[in-house]
RNA sequence: GUGCCUGUAGCUCAAUGGCAGAGCGCUGGACUGUGGAUCCAGUUGUUGUGGGUUCGAGACCCAUCAGGCACCCCA
């Protein structure tokens, strides 16, 4: 055997199969961004290292970036996130563009991490915002859009949650704790609670933190009260907008949530699934500081990103992976032998003519070969013309499918095909 | 970037330091113009890669690459 040259860590390869289910996902993407108005947008996959330098989370740009010189000598970056494109995008026509802005996009990363399971080190990502408004009925939108999603691709309430928090409430009653100057730190100690010993997350607080015990025993109050929210006005006025979008049952207060990217402002949210098994399916917040940021005036926005591949685990985990058809081919043409090819050929071209999607077999062969061939991908209509049709004018059309088959004149096959493609797809 | 686990046929996995195997798949046939089932036959390897120890290594040791898990971070 030959050496073979191995792809690059992190990466990929989308065979048919594996490329009609990213299609698929797209798909339903599409589907429910517009289903609540959103444009479609894109932005370059490369971007220079100084877009990311000020904004996103620090961690983000420094150690996981792909960064590189160009022939030129300047920094350019596989782009991690979005976000920054989008804020870049905006400030530079924010006068003629018409508020609010809905814009949303599906496309490629990279972060240069240690792959495991639901991370790579280049992944696809559905990013969604809305830029304008400032107030809870926006943060509302989005967790709405985000749940919609989740019943298009048919996961329910109970299988997968959005998770709820405000970072301006939080910062309140952190400060209420006469935390002063340190609320980044318990913000990432909060981050840490689900993940280290109960033991282990109090020896952080007091040591490394530096939290006295009773501010220690005032956070631990916070963190479990799942009433808080009804000391925001903000979160009190998000819950009555969620119900009236129809989607509450997916959406709840988790006091634990803050977000790690530094650009957040206000309400954040992650989706889950229900047993935790998975790192986050989505995640956003509120950033009303970004735009400026980049160099355009100050514009309110919220929104969310979702990458491909922990929904994707989650959509097998519970079952819903669709059956799809991995190969577009209506109708299978036969050939017999060479002196029917013409004829063959002839028939492929009226048919595909007619719009219908045409195979032909590559080479004369044995029938059972042609019908096993069309079988195992997944062709559900034959359209045989063998001697005995071709000295007939007519074409014998088998439905694998149904185990039916029947001659049809020559001049009414794609007619005939059309009658049975649109029959069998109810079934 | 840190620690731990794993790597054998296309896939899932066996093989006490002693002849590299099974199931599935694939190919052909039973069936010369009729598919999924069944039966029969056949096919599949530089044991991830490179060194080392040993009479002898798939197994032990070192390095390296890849995957997984936990950190870190995050989609």
């Amino acid at each position: 055997m030959k050496s073979k040259i191995q792809s690059v860590k992190g990466t990929r390869d989308f065979y048919p199969e594996q490329m009609a289910f990213r299609t698929w996902l797209y798909g339903k993407v599409r589907e429910v961004s517009e289903r609540f108005g959103y444009q479609e947008w894109e932005a370059p996959f490369l971007e220079t290292l100084d877009l990311y330098a000020a904004k996103s989370g620090e961690e983000l740009v420094k150690q996981q970036a792909f960064v590189f010189q160009d022939r030129g000598g300047d920094e350019i970056t596989l782009r991690p996130e979005l976000t920054p494109s989008l804020a870049r995008l905006v400030a530079a026509r924010q006068a003629q563009l018409g508020k609010p802005i809905r814009w949303w996009s599906f496309g490629p990363f990279w972060r240069y991490e240690r792959p495991q399971k639901g991370r790579s080190r280049e992944f696809f990502q559905w990013n969604i915002d809305l830029l304008g408004p400032d107030n809870p009925e926006a943060d509302a939108e989005m967790a709405a859009i985000g749940a919609t999603f989740f019943r298009a691709v048919g996961l329910e309430a109970g299988e997968v949650k959005i998770q709820v928090n405000n970072r301006k409430l939080l910062e309140r009653k952190v400060e209420e704790l006469g935390v002063r100057g340190e609320v980044a730190a318990v913000f990432k100690l909060i981050d840490k609670r689900d993940k280290m010993s109960a033991e282990a997350w109090e020896g952080y607080a007091t040591e490394t933190v530096g939290l006295s015990a009773e501010q220690l025993s005032g956070l631990k109050d916070i963190l479990s009260n799942r009433e808080l929210w009804r000391e925001s006005e903000s979160l009190v006025r998000f819950f009555e907008n969620v119900k009236a979008l129809g989607v509450a049952e997916y959406i709840e207060y988790e006091p634990t949530i803050v977000r790690g990217l530094d650009y957040y402002t206000g309400t954040v949210f992650e989706a889950r699934d229900r047993d935790g098994e998975f790192r986050a399916i989505l995640g956003g917040g509120r950033y009303d500081n970004l735009v400026d940021a980049v160099g355009g005036d100050p514009l309110p926005a919220t929104g969310f990103a979702m990458g491909d591949m922990v929904i994707s685990l989650v959509i097998e985990k519970y079952g819903k992976k669709p059956a799809l058809a991995v190969s577009p081919t209506q109708v299978l043409v036969t050939l017999f032998d060479e002196k029917g090819a013409a004829d063959a050929l002839g028939l492929a071209r009226d048919l595909r003519a007619a719009g219908l999607n045409t195979e032909i077999y590559p080479q004369a062969a044995k029938l059972d070969r042609q019908l096993k061939y069309a079988d195992g991908k997944g062709i559900r209509l034959v359209a045989i013309l063998g001697p005995e049709e071709a000295a007939a004018g007519a074409v014998s059309l088998k439905d694998l499918a149904a185990r039916s088959q029947r001659r049809v004149p020559r001049a009414e096959i794609a007619e005939e095909i059309r009658r049975s493609l649109d029959s069998g797809r109810g079934s």
